[in-house]
This record gives C-alpha cells, sequence and structure tokens, in this order.
DNA sequence: TTAATAGTGTCTTTCAGACAGTATATT
DNA sequence: AATATACTGTCTGAAAGACACTATTAA
C-alpha cells in the first residue's frame, strides 16, 4: 500500500499515524421511546472537550483489542455491562480537524438492545452516563467533536434498515409478541403500521418460531416468538410504503 | 474518548497508534462484463507481500490528506487520472495481523465508472495496473493481505445495491439510452431484467433527463438521456424481483 | 422488404394498505 | 355480558414479470 518510491519498512515506521478511535451508538426503547446512550466526558484539564456529552468509546488499543470490532465491545461492555446482540459498522470518520489532538480516524459501530438488560456503568471517574430520546434534538447537549453528525447518520441508517430488515428484534427481551414486535418498529420509525401487513410480512419469512408459552395478563392472551436464528438479520423483499 | 483514568494528553502521545490506510475497489465494465482494478506491488525486499496483486491504496498521509475520502480520492487520482464521480465508503477493516508490519486499519471505498474515461497510470516503480474480470474469481491472482475478502464484500454491496438504486449509471458515459442503462444493470446482475418493467422504473423516478438528441448508426435511433443530478444516488422503492 | 433495435400495451402476480370482522381472554 | 386485546379475511392498489405487439431506422 505504500505509494513505490517509498520503502515500507521506513514508510511503516516513520509515518505519522492518525489518532484510531472507536465510538458506538446504542439505542434502545425505553417508554414507547427511541434513545440513545451518550456518556459525560471527564472534567480533567488536559481533556479535550472536558464535561461534554459524547458518543460511549476511546482510543484502540493494540495490546487488548484483537480488532476494531473486538474494541468496540470492550467499549460496549464497560459503559453498559452487556455482550451486544448485533453490532454493525456504521462507518468511519477520520480527518485533521476532528479532534484537537491531532489527525483522527474514528470508526463508529452501532447496536440496538432491550433497554431492561442495562445497567449503565459510570466510569472511574464518575464520568455520567444517560439515555437520551432521539427526537428531541432540539434538546440535546452540544455534543463532542461531531459526534452530532455521526449520531444523524446512525439515526438514519436505523430508520433506513428498518423499513426491510428484522433489525428491531434486538430492541426486544428473547420471546415477545408479534404486537410487542410492531411496537418496536413503530417506535423506531415515528409512525404507525398496519397490523395485518405487518404480521403477514413477519411470517412469510421463516425467522421467528412461537415459544410455546402466551404472554398473558391483558385479556386475550398472546402468542410469543423468539428469533430462529440470533444474530442474524432478515431483509424483506420491500420496505414498508410511506404513508400518503 | 479515552478511558477516564487516562489522561488525555498522555494517552494521545503515548499510545501505540494502529497504522491507518486507505484502499479503493474500482468497478468498470468492459466488454460487457464487471472488472475491477487491481495494482501489483513493487518487489522491493522491505514490502510485505512484494509482487502480490492488491487494491490501490496506501498509507493516510497526515500531512497531504484533508480527510480519508480526500485521501482515497488522491490515491484513485494517482491510479487512474480520473475524479471519480461517485465515492462511497465501503467499511474498514482493522486488526493486529491483517498486515506484517502491525495493528493496522484500512478504510475502503468503492467507486464505479466508465472505462473508456481511464488511462492507468503506472506508478513511478513500474508496478503494473490491471482490470480483472470480477466473475472467474478462480482465476484471479492471489491478493495481498485481506484483500481478497474486502473485494468479495464490495461486489456483494454493490450487486446488493444495484437492485433499488441508480448506481450503474456511473458505469455509463454522460449520456447514454435507456438500453445502454439496462445492460449495464445486468452486466453487474448477472442476470436479465425484463425491459418494459425496467424502462417504466427508470422513468417513473424523476432522475434522468432526454437529451435533444438521438443515439444513430444502428437501425432506429434511441433517445439518448442523461442524469439530472450527477453525484446523487436515487432510491427505488423495491428491489427487483429475484428471478424463479 | 427485411433485419435489427427501440419502445408500448396487456395480463398476471406479489405484497402492502385499508378496514372490517372474528376469537379469546379478564373483569 | 362488556371490554380490550389478539388475530384473520377481503378488497384495493402499486409495481414487477411475462410476453406480444408496434415503430423506426439502415441496408
Amino acid at each position: 500500500m505504500p505509494r513505490s518510491s517509498e520503502s515500507a519498512a521506513r514508510a511503516a515506521a516513520t509515518i505519522q499515524r492518525p489518532l484510531c478511535t472507536v465510538d458506538v451508538v446504542v439505542f434502545t426503547v425505553r417508554e414507547d421511546q427511541l434513545h440513545l446512550l451518550l456518556v459525560r466526558r471527564p472534567e480533567g484539564r488536559d481533556e479535550p472537550q472536558p464535561g461534554r456529552w459524547a458518543l460511549p468509546g476511546g482510543f484502540v488499543d493494540v495490546a487488548r483489542d484483537a480488532s476494531l470490532e473486538a474494541c468496540a465491545e470492550r467499549k460496549l461492555r464497560e459503559k453498559t455491562g452487556v455482550v451486544p446482540p448485533y453490532l454493525e459498522q456504521l462507518g468511519s470518520w477520520g480527518d485533521a480537524t476532528r479532534d484537537p489532538r491531532g489527525w483522527s480516524a474514528t470508526h463508529v459501530y452501532f447496536t440496538l438492545m432491550p433497554s431492561d438488560e442495562i445497567e449503565l456503568q459510570p466510569g472511574g471517574n464518575a464520568e455520567e452516563a444517560r439515555w437520551w430520546p432521539v427526537d428531541a434534538e432540539k434538546r440535546w447537549p452540544p455534543l463532542a467533536f461531531d459526534h452530532r453528525r455521526i449520531v444523524q447518520q446512525a439515526v438514519e441508517r436505523l430508520r433506513a434498515k428498518v423499513e426491510y430488515t428484522s433489525l428491531p428484534a434486538y430492541l426486544l427481551p428473547p420471546a415477545f409478541t408479534l404486537t410487542d414486535l410492531q411496537r418496536g418498529y413503530e417506535t423506531v420509525l415515528g409512525r404507525p403500521l398496519e397490523k395485518s401487513a405487518f404480521r403477514t410480512r413477519m411470517l412469510s419469512v421463516d425467522w421467528l418460531e412461537p415459544v410455546d408459552r402466551m404472554r398473558t395478563g391483558n385479556f386475550r392472551p398472546a402468542q410469543l416468538y423468539r428469533v430462529r436464528r440470533p444474530g442474524e438479520l432478515v431483509f424483506f423483499p420491500r420496505t414498508f410504503y410511506a404513508p400518503k
């Protein structure tokens, strides 16, 4: 990969290397609203953007992290104590000015998880970690670095992909009803879906299996389902129609 | 982004940084076949993978490259002399073992271009640059690093996206007929599409405009079209149906 | 006039939207 | 029995597949 005029060994040894970080956008649903996780940066006077809210993340540690994805999983474990059921790379942002410490590239992953699994773990330095509603962007705090732009892209990608994939299943506990699942979709998309078409779509692809338990308590019991192959993503042949 | 126990300044200064590279997957169509561009790595004895075929790319140069994307554009200019009409980030691959020189992260972009615009520019060191047909994977040379895997992902992404976007327009010269465009789609997808449905789809979204010229020469003249907003990508509401 | 390519029309199929109707539990 | 929620059926509509048909040029 070095240009032919460079000696590779020299280039690898001497070329100035950008900073290399990983950030994670964590989505969940609480109280029928899509939320994402932000953490407060420490206040130390050597810190850039002290006290600002930011995506959970940090430097790749070449000694501990086998790969970018492993690094994302570590950051996530440190903040939420959870091994993500689904982790997708959103993209990379790298340029000379996004971080005052120098040319830096961040590698962003996103994940979805049921909120009741999560116990937020404040970092050793009394960092806060908090859920913020995705809508109500006006009321977000100012974000560190270019994280606002990154979050916007993540939300865009999530919404686009929910139109034709099984992504919202990862917002739910292992067993759920079709109504739960539909509410998951509707919460992410921010619009109602038609019940009959929704159920036909979900059951026409063989990715759910009924568990032999029903959800009871509220009037007529409902069939509980679970995902056949957790970790995989299912693609539907069309997007939901946009409403008129 | 550093862990709270670390001083940011110290971390930025002392943490060992991964190598940071950019690679580009360049697609084109020649003789009704999808091709991609590979370059031969130099033979110098300090070079890893000497003489192997690889994606065009190389180290990010923090002094010259304003961003990852700018770096991709530079690599491309050096190899093909072309400013890409479309450039999309495919993803990043970073781990401890993919490059013998150390922990490295590569940032991969892909692009499509009409092949007649391109004059391959061998590097100063008599590197070769060559087009390879995407099918006939068996007859590819062994690729350097993890580039085979990356190429496979790029092809997958391209084919998936062609099902519901206007991507193949970037394989064509600025003015083209609907038949040309259909052939572009068919070449990428490797299967025939139905003419009537294809034309209806293309014209139902307002992204093409007729130029007041016809393609003549071969029997009945055909209307030439151009893309209304070059650089943009159009999304169609459905994928083409998979054939039975 | 024929060959070859450009372009249209018609019928079927697939699947989502709309919405009404039936089913089964709790109270 | 009333009610709330679970689930199904039927009709419509949008866009793709299949394929036949018409249109316009060069030779």
